[in-house]
DNA sequence: CTGAAAGCGCTTACAG
DNA sequence: CTGAAAGCGCTTACAG
């Protein structure tokens, strides 16, 4: 940055702000700076710049795991939204440990990133109010509430109920349910979504039909064991998310189940893989690409000040070929 | 650090060296630093240390979507591998483009890291020993033969090799292959490791069993919908990773062709959604997190100065359900 | 509008 | 073995 100053004949402070447009600097001083500082192919140093301002455009963002496809997506979202604006977002997983979660949440307060992004994961609300004093924070995928804390969160709920509906629009009436890891919302929400279509339509709730899982596709796989093995009749499944749905489809398959024919199954997420099982799953589709992307707007937002709000595109459902009509 | 300082009664030098083992100091001063570090609860400031020391204590990951199944598992593995030290990774997407790669890696530089690791991509091997003057380097899944760059490649040849054996072993004579996407070195020794397999069986090489993929879902089904119209007749096919043999098993079914019982499909990679693909995939199996892990220890083994060499698990084969002995 | 100066929190020759 | 000092490359009050 010397040698820019040096070449446009100028101060370091006067160079400093022109490139933060941190105040207003005469034309032909900006013109000189300028020049000078792309002949010299200069781009200043992040480190310095964090050290001086407190600033290191790098946003931390605590996910689960970098490779689940649901994650995944939204990282990639968060990725782009940042990249346009120049920050860098810092990874960090935690593997659905509290323990890992707080390290990690540490580590990211120790390298200095200017907010951080906080995917679901176990940290208690207060935990991440704590966290918050700290730092600009938002957390997608988990509603909390405190000023401090913007949260954007899915309509899960309704998700469920687009999912619910569906199926019994198709005439389903025996329609069991694979529920998530109730510790977390979500799951409790999905739920709620799948009683609510199956009241909307006159059926009576049977807890026969629903059954435990927990997000994974060995749950799934599991549940659909479960079910079949107690005997109870159902012509659909509703699964609380796409690994379980997949994981349905295995199961279903091995006891020579065939999918739409004999049951329709419906998942939630509508994560990649899910396009692309046999069958290819219906699905509530999140736009979790679009969700990471509203979530880091927002971050971005509050980094200027500005109190932005985005919101999460509503689920819809995307019909594909795991369901299928009743016909008796 | 300062304030360790006073309260231990020592120079800020001293704290420093202490810090990073850098000097002998004595155990009484040693002592005292220690208690005062932990009484302040003390840590030291990752960005002044960049920018005094001239590491960041963060290593670059050049990936090419964190959201693939195969390179998610990869970066856990780094992940974890670094963490362990203490290093932090920068996550980056190239999305298979050069350009964007260049600028994720320019990004890199500019952010300081002290190394960076290459996760395959289109950067040429030139570019790639150039970013390598202005950091150490190493590439994962790749071989290039240059002394500023570690290397580890997979054994992409012995692995389909396996899996092509794996299907003569069970009668299998007509044996069909989708190709990988052959800009990529991987794509091609794999194809190699299938022909070796058919030659070693005793078997011919027939053109028209060989059919071009890109390695994702799409163009696994594409591929098999040729094959079949082609009226070629085969009784296996061999797949050039596990997207293509998924896409593979859905084309299938919806021809109503059964795996295993009418064709066996085998994949490679052996990803997560490959164990739960209906069947179940059988794959070469390649240890990615494991990949992960070793290309990260030779990074930190590099930054150590040591010239430490690991080597990759070798390929093995994971039999599940969808390849089947042939019976006639 | 613009400079000179101090400072961000460390590390590292340089002396002793 | 250990301090004092300079410096890493910026930013930001403070004056003008």
């Amino acid at each position: 940055m010397a040698m820019v100053a040096e070449v446009a004949g100028v101060s370091p402070s006067t160079v400093s702000r022109i490139l933060n447009g941190t105040a207003r600097v005469s034309p032909d001083k900006t013109a000189a700076v300028l020049s000078a500082i792309d002949s010299l192919e200069f781009s200043p140093n992040p480190v310095a710049r964090g050290l001086a301002g407190g600033r290191t455009a790098s946003i931390g963002v605590l996910t689960q795991t970098v490779s689940s496809p649901f994650y995944g997506e939204a990282l990639l979202g968060i990725e782009a939204a940042l990249r346009e604006e120049s920050y860098i977002p810092l990874f960090v997983s935690g593997h659905w440990m509290e323990s890992t979660e707080r390290m990690a949440m540490d580590e990211l307060m120790l390298r200095r990133v200017d907010g951080v992004i906080v995917l679901a994961g176990r940290l208690s609300d207060r935990m991440l109010q704590g966290y918050a004093k700290q730092v600009p924070m938002v957390v997608l995928g988990r509603s909390i509430n405190s000023s401090r804390v913007r949260s954007l969160s899915f309509d899960n709920r309704n998700g469920a109920l687009l999912a619910t509906r569906h199926l019994t629009e198709m005439g389903h009436q025996r329609i069991a349910y694979i529920v998530g890891d109730t510790d977390h919302d979500d799951a409790v929400e999905r739920l709620e979504g799948y009683r609510e279509g199956i009241r909307e339509a006159g059926l009576q709730i049977d807890p026969e039909l629903i059954t435990n899982g927990d997000f994974t596709e060995q749950g799934g796989m599991l549940a659909v064991n479960r079910l079949l093995d107690s005997g109870v009749r159902f012509t659909a499944i509703a699964c609380s998310n796409d690994q379980a749905a997949i994981g349905a489809l295995l199961a279903l398959s091995r006891r020579n189940i065939r999918v739409p024919d004999d049951v329709s199954v419906v998942g939630f997420d509508d994560v990649m893989p899910a396009r692309y099982s046999t069958p290819p799953l219906s699905s509530v589709q999140l736009s979790i690409y679009e969700a990471g992307k509203a979530a880091a707007r927002v971050m971005l937002g509050l980094l200027r000040g500005e109190n932005r709000s985005e919101v999460l595109p509503e689920p819809r459902l995307a019909i594909r070929e795991s369901t299928q009509r009743l016909h008796r």
